[in-house]
DNA sequence: ATCTTACCGATTTTT
DNA sequence: TCGGTAAGAT
């Protein structure tokens, strides 16, 4: 045998043994996800099994050896003995201190017919995974990863529609529509029909049509159909709807999705470019896809069938924005030959709380089998506690949160999970008075807030003057003594003359100038023409500046100098430094792509865990996410599995998102029911919930609250340890300082023995309720 | 045009 | 209970 051959043989060897010390820290199924590079693959991961892990390594897999892990590509060069030597050495050193970087000779050596970044495409959920797996690939790639597509759906369809969206007949500067103003459409679209506004409210109209886009159905294919009446009239506001989107040069958030489909469907050398861009696709959570969205992957899929889908069918819970389960069910008839891997060891939790898990899911049928299991240690029992009401509930919480404190456990390590937002107020209450710090998810959104969606107004109206929702939010805000009257004679005008709104602004108050509004209006369009010509030579922050102080709503709020408009002004500060940020870190600023990235974030996405606070969140926010210890709060029939889950049949989905709380758990898990509790103002007795049974007895011990005498010297022992002022005398009129809200001075006091409050008044933050034995409280002189 | 009061209705919401 | 919306008063 010939030297060179030799040598080759054993850079072949060399370079697969290389290739399995790069992913030695994998296990048997995560490996075979990463080196199964060609071809369908339907990978069920369970909670915490490291998906992100082996999705990131396959990227790299990919890179550097290409889809087949056996293929002997041919070599360009001969080998030399040298070369070889590098090799064995990098192994060497590998093995003996752990390292996984390749040295940039090794990678050249041994990357033959790798994919480019810039022909994968890697899809997500939310922006926070993106942006996770994108670091991941950066540490991983180095700048090359910069050319991936790691993004959630909405974003990519809103690049692609960027693009390509004339061929629909719309404008590149297309608006997105958030929920808010969404809604607006749909309520002026069931207004002109003149439908009774109690049978058709805007929620169900909305979800009617939302699941309509989803199917791929516009309203002519629909209206065929036989439709009882209800049905008829609301794909008539379906119709209605979508054609003032269009008027509008407005796309919806199912739009970005369906209009990419209807693009590719009925572009083919459009739907080609892509397909010969995007070589190889992954998906993560693939059980939360829609319809709409499994179509846009098959499309872009079906000529190279080199389709990488992740999910896990237990902890689908998205069912009623129309995730559609199936997806995930049938992809292996989907796509004949799919590989199947399933990922069912779990690095997160403890024995204990995989075992509840795992007899809590096992309660559903038609589900993928899978049983979660790990190396980790049995760990504790879980706790249950069957509190007497939301108040007992949030003060057990918050007494074990201390509890953990001691232990070694920080805030940020606990996260109270509930099933609706309005449980958080006992909880935030508590909080707020023993003076553990917290944040609280979900609620009010800062996007959504009032002031933030008035400059949006007006930004999205610079941008796309077709947009006649923004129009009307913004023309009398501030006031400008425009009412709903002179809107309407616009709009008629509008409406008789086939232009925008905007444009119907502007030429209708050129012929009637008889009141003092359509002088104002005329003045509006002005301005904004205005400011149209100067935002051409300024920054984004500039011009947000510009129209905040110029229209005066600066000025306005400043005026009301009250908590509220402090407030408003403080949010508008920080959208500031959004602009700023956005302007600082863009290569090629644009307010459209400003404007769309905005409308595709949720709060979440500003998670910093770095923050040492108690989280409190819904449970479907909370996917995604782990936390040490785990409360789970509200585990009562009616509030979790919630009431209306009851009516609709939809247990089982409950039930997976009982399985997604519980595995957000790494060692304790606090399970806490209430007698009874007030709900929307009257108060309630409910059983404990049916989840609760289903963790079988062993796995958990009841938490019972010591009799009143050891109750007292209980609390007095934890109290002293803590070392608060509960000792110290407080009377009206004492200066105290207060470790967050600084000096206060008290204004009044009630309750008392263990649950004396104090009222003090901060200076600026108004008067807070705190219970003296918890505050950080010290006395001033 | 805008402020005030009475009523209704009330999950979850990656984008 | 609270918050958002729709009709009535100024």
């Amino acid at each position: 045998m010939a030297y060179d051959q030799q040598l080759q043989e054993r850079f072949y060897e060399l370079r697969n043994t290389i290739r399995q010390q790069l992913f030695s820290h994998l296990n048997v199924e995560q490996f075979k996800a990463v080196e199964t590079g060609a071809g369908p693959v339907l990978c069920l991961a369970g909670a915490g099994s490291g998906k992100t892990m082996a999705m990131v390594n396959r990227i790299l897999h990919l890179y550097i050896f290409g889809p087949i892990y056996n293929a002997r590509p041919e070599l360009s060069h001969g080998l030399n003995q040298e070369e070889i030597e590098l090799m064995e050495n990098w192994l060497k050193n590998s093995e003996e201190m752990g390292t996984r970087t390749l040295s940039p000779q090794v990678m050249r050596l041994i990357n033959m017919e790798g994919i480019q970044p810039r022909s994968i495409l890697a899809i997500t959920f939310t922006n926070k995974a993106a942006e996770e797996m994108q670091s991941r690939l950066e540490a991983l790639l180095g700048e090359k990863a910069r050319e991936i597509w790691v993004m959630t759906f909405h974003k990519a369809c809103v690049r692609i529609l960027r693009r390509e969206i004339t061929a629909l007949g719309y404008s590149s500067d297309f608006t997105i529509y958030d929920d808010y103003d969404h809604l607006q459409v749909i309520k002026k679209a069931i207004a002109s029909l003149n439908l009774d506004d109690k049978k058709f409210t805007p929620r169900a109209i909305s979800s009617l049509i939302s699941r309509y886009k989803c199917e791929l159905k516009e309203p002519a294919d629909v209206l065929k159909k036989a439709l009882d009446f209800w049905q008829e009239k609301g794909v008539q506001v379906y119709e209605l709807y979508q054609k003032e989107l269009k008027k509008n040069n407005a796309l919806d958030f199912d739009d970005l999705i369906t209009l990419t489909v209807k693009l590719f469907s009925e572009h083919q050398d459009v739907l080609e470019k892509y397909q010969k861009r995007f070589l190889y696709i992954m998906v993560d959570e693939y059980q939360d896809t829609n319809h709409a969205q499994y179509r846009l992957v098959n499309l872009l899929a079906e000529k190279h069938n080199n389709i990488f889908v992740v999910g896990d069918d237990d902890q689908s819970i998205y069912s009623f924005r129309q995730a559609d389960i199936r997806n995930i069910l049938e992809f292996e008839r989907d796509f004949s030959r799919a590989t199947l891997i399933k990922l069912e060891c779990n690095y997160r939790s403890t024995q204990r709380i995989l075992t509840a898990a795992n007899e809590v899911i096992k309660n559903n049928t038609g589900r993928k089998q899978k049983v979660l299991w790990t190396q980790n240690p049995e760990g504790e029992l879980l706790i249950q506690y069957r509190a007497a009401d939301e108040k007992d509930e949030a003060r057990f919480i918050g007494e074990k949160i201390f509890e953990l404190g001691d232990k070694g456990s920080s805030y940020q390590d606990c996260a109270v999970l509930i099933r609706t937002n309005a449980q958080s107020r006992a909880l935030e209450e508590r909080f707020m008075k023993t003076g553990i710090p917290y944040r609280i998810f979900g609620g009010q959104k800062f996007y959504e807030r009032m002031e933030i969606k008035d400059i949006m107004g007006y930004l999205k109206l610079l941008v796309n003057p077709s947009d006649s929702v923004s129009l009307r939010r913004i023309i009398n805000v501030p006031r400008r003594g425009i009412g709903e009257a002179t809107i309407q004679k616009i709009e008629g005008f509008a409406v008789e003359q086939g232009l925008s709104l905007y444009e119907a602004v502007d030429k209708y108050t050129e012929i009637d100038k008889s009141s003092k509004a359509l002088k104002e209006a005329a003045g509006f369009v002005r301005f904004m023409e205005k400011i149209k010509e100067e935002a051409k030579d300024i920054s984004i922050t500039a011009l947000t500046e510009k129209i905040l102080t110029e229209t005066g709503y600066i000025e306005g709020l400043t005026k009301d100098n009250t908590i509220e408009s402090q407030s408003r002004l403080e949010n508008l500060k920080e959208f500031l430094t959004v602009t700023n940020d956005y302007d600082e870190k863009t290569s090629e600023p644009s307010m459209s792509d400003f404007l769309s990235q905005i409308c595709l974030v949720s709060d979440l996405d500003s998670y910093e865990d770095e923050q040492n606070t108690v989280t409190i969140m819904t449970m479907h926010m909370a996917k995604g996410l782990e936390f040490s210890n785990i409360f789970i709060g509200g585990l009562e029939e009616g509030i979790f599995p919630h009431s209306r889950s009851l009516m609709d049949d939809e247990l089982e989905e409950e039930r997976r998102l009982c399985y997604v709380a519980l595995t957000r758990a790494k060692e304790r898990i606090y399970l806490i029911y209430a007698k009874q509790r007030n709900l929307f103002g009257r108060r309630s007795y409910n059983l404990p919930s049916r989840f609760l049974e289903e963790i079988p007895l062993g796995l958990w011990e009841e938490y019972k609250r010591v009799s009143t005498f050891f109750e007292t010297s209980y609390e007095a022992n934890a109290t002293s340890s803590k070392g608060t002022a509960l000792m110290l005398d407080y009377v009206l009129g004492d200066k105290v300082e207060h470790k967050k809200w600084g000096q206060g001075v008290i204004v009044g006091t009630s309750g008392q023995g263990e649950e004396i409050e104090l009222q003090v008044a901060f200076p600026g933050m108004g008067i807070k309720t705190v219970l003296a034995r918890y505050a950080p409280l010290q006395k001033v002189q």
